[in-house]
RNA sequence: GCCUCCGUAGCUCAGUUGGUUAGAGCACAUGACUGUUAAUCAUGGGGUCUUAGGUUCAAGUCCUAAUGGGGGCGCCA
């Protein structure tokens, strides 16, 4: 028997699997359940190569009875055995087993997973271990699959991966809080001779951050490779509670050469429409579970998107949309304001219900480098605003003009020495160009399901939370 | 950061207007059953009711604080 191959269980649910009908086949993997009579177990086995298992038939003559005992829910094992057709419902082929070999036991006295009944709250505060369940092993697999399509998306299509820094000195990207970078002692921290930290000692010789948004430096790769994207992690150390922040996520940022507000939608719809798609075509078995464990609307929901035109609407005109509702909103509506959660789902999953793209937002709740409309008080923002989620993608035509950028900054009393680099973009060269950044994780959200971001990242970072 | 709700067995939860010895399912142990599908059936072990104060003759239950978790809001992706 030794010298038998081992196979992945996926291989056992393919089509194909036929072939190996009836020959000797090597399954390891981790119990999830066994159970059975006097005369025979049944152990359903699982690798994480697929959601299904498959099942063990162990007559109980050819086995010593400590190893059985020893063959609990979580234990890893080796089995090798005869496949054959399935005696029983509920699966069509099986594995009669030969020979056991216990790799790992798992106490069941003390091993935290059961093979029922766990809520989304409990395995979060185990999630070292929760990969082992349907529910992750499915978000997992949906989640590498997306991160390779978005690759393949991207490549298929001409865009170089562009890796911008994690580490950045500008402190003032306006995105957000940002994480400080330092290797000075912090319980001794060398002071200048106004009492402040001297960071000439830091390992940059300046102070540094996480980098809020990898956009700044993704520009400079649109304006010398012409389309490129980016995707790694992000961080933001706002203390934010919610199920849809992390202080340390993951974000897909596109920026193109050449595109301006209209090719930037494009692109972002065509996206998110191919990302579900693919999902839809390679995560069917995971996206089938999770439609029947928790949302029986996901897979509705998911072909919806892929079928449907997003809405495109003004801010002003969805201002005016807000104003003739009727509905009452804790928050009232007046055009300037930032819109609130309540507003956006108004509009997504009531008045249109089907996803929206808002442009044209006024300048003063957007950043200081979206390009400006000759109305003087709009800029060529674009959000795309997804049902439960909100926000999915946000983004922009930019600002090419070196005298419009400056001005800008220099009304929100920002210093140009400390992007004098940046501004090289609008000094030398300067071309139309466009770009968004896509929330991973909120991305991961809709395809999954799955109600709170910290559920679809195997380790998720919050604040007070950086157990794992 | 603000506002709310919750914390009872390893897990999921019930526990009435405050009243004797705090219950159920799953899990675990023992046994039964010739192929199970969250297997089933019987029996059994398992509790500092998150923690610390307080009210009361009496607190799982009421009050205060701490702590952990959920939801809503803000910040945003």
């Amino acid at each position: 028997m030794d010298t038998i191959k081992r196979e992945e269980i996926v291989n056992l649910f393919k089509d194909n699997v036929k072939e190996l009908i009836g020959s000797d086949v090597r399954i390891k993997g981790w119990v999830r359940t066994k159970r059975g009579n006097k005369n025979v177990s049944f152990i359903a086995l699982n690798d994480g190569s697929t959601i299904n298992n498959i099942q063990i038939v162990a007559e109980l003559t050819n086995f010593d009875e400590t190893l059985m005992k020893k063959i609990t829910t979580g234990a890893c094992i080796r089995v090798d055995g005869k496949l054959v057709e399935s005696m029983g419902q509920g699966q069509n082929v099986e594995l009669q087993a030969k020979e056991i070999e216990l790799y790992g036991e798992a106490d069941p006295n003390t091993y935290p997973l059961q093979k029922k009944g766990h809520s989304l709250e409990f395995l979060r505060e185990i999630a070292h271990l929760r990969p082992r369940t349907n529910t992750f092993g499915a978000v997992l697999r949906i989640r590498h699959n997306m991160a390779f399509a978005i690759h393949k998306y991207f490549n298929d299509r001409g865009f170089f991966y562009w890796n911008s820094p994690l580490i950045t000195a500008s402190d003032c990207e306006g995105a957000g809080e940002m994480f400080q970078v330092t290797t000075l002692n912090l319980d001794n921290v060398p002071l200048k001779d106004d009492k402040k930290a001297d960071y000439n000692q830091d390992f940059f010789g300046k102070s540094t951050f996480l980098t809020v948004s990898g956009q700044l430096e993704g520009e400079l790769g649109a304006m010398s490779l012409g389309k490129i994207y980016t995707f790694g992690p992000t961080f933001r150390a706002e203390n934010s509670n919610t199920p849809r922040h992390l202080a340390e996520f993951w974000m897909i940022e596109p920026e193109m050469a050449f595109y301006d507000i209209t090719d930037n939608m494009d692109l972002a719809e065509d996206f998110i429409k191919y990302l579900v798609q693919y999902a839809l075509d390679n995560c069917k078995d995971d996206i089938e579970f999770l439609n029947k464990m928790y949302d029986n609307e996901l897979i509705n929901r998911l072909q919806f998107v892929v079928s449907h035109s997003f809405v495109r609407l003004p801010y002003t005109k969805a201002i005016d949309i807000l104003l003739e509702s009727k509905h009452k909103f804790d928050v009232p509506v007046s055009w300037g304001m930032d819109l609130q959660s309540e507003h956006e789902r108004f509009l997504v999953e009531q008045h249109f219900k089907c996803p929206v793209i808002l442009t044209d937002y006024p300048k003063e709740i957007k950043a200081f480098y979206m390009k400006q409309n000759e109305d003087g008080k709009t800029v060529r923002a674009m959000d795309v605003l997804f049902p439960e989620i909100g926000e999915i993608i946000g983004g922009s035509e930019r600002e090419e003009s070196f005298e419009k950028l400056t001005k800008r900054m220099k009304e929100l009393d920002m210093k140009e020495e400390n992007y004098s680099w940046y501004l090289d973009t609008r000094r030398f060269g300067a071309a139309p160009h466009s770009g968004f950044g896509l929330g991973f994780e909120r991305l991961l959200l809709f395809v999954t399901g799955m109600a709170n971001i910290r559920d679809v990242i195997p380790f998720p970072r919050f604040p007070k939370n950086a157990t794992f």
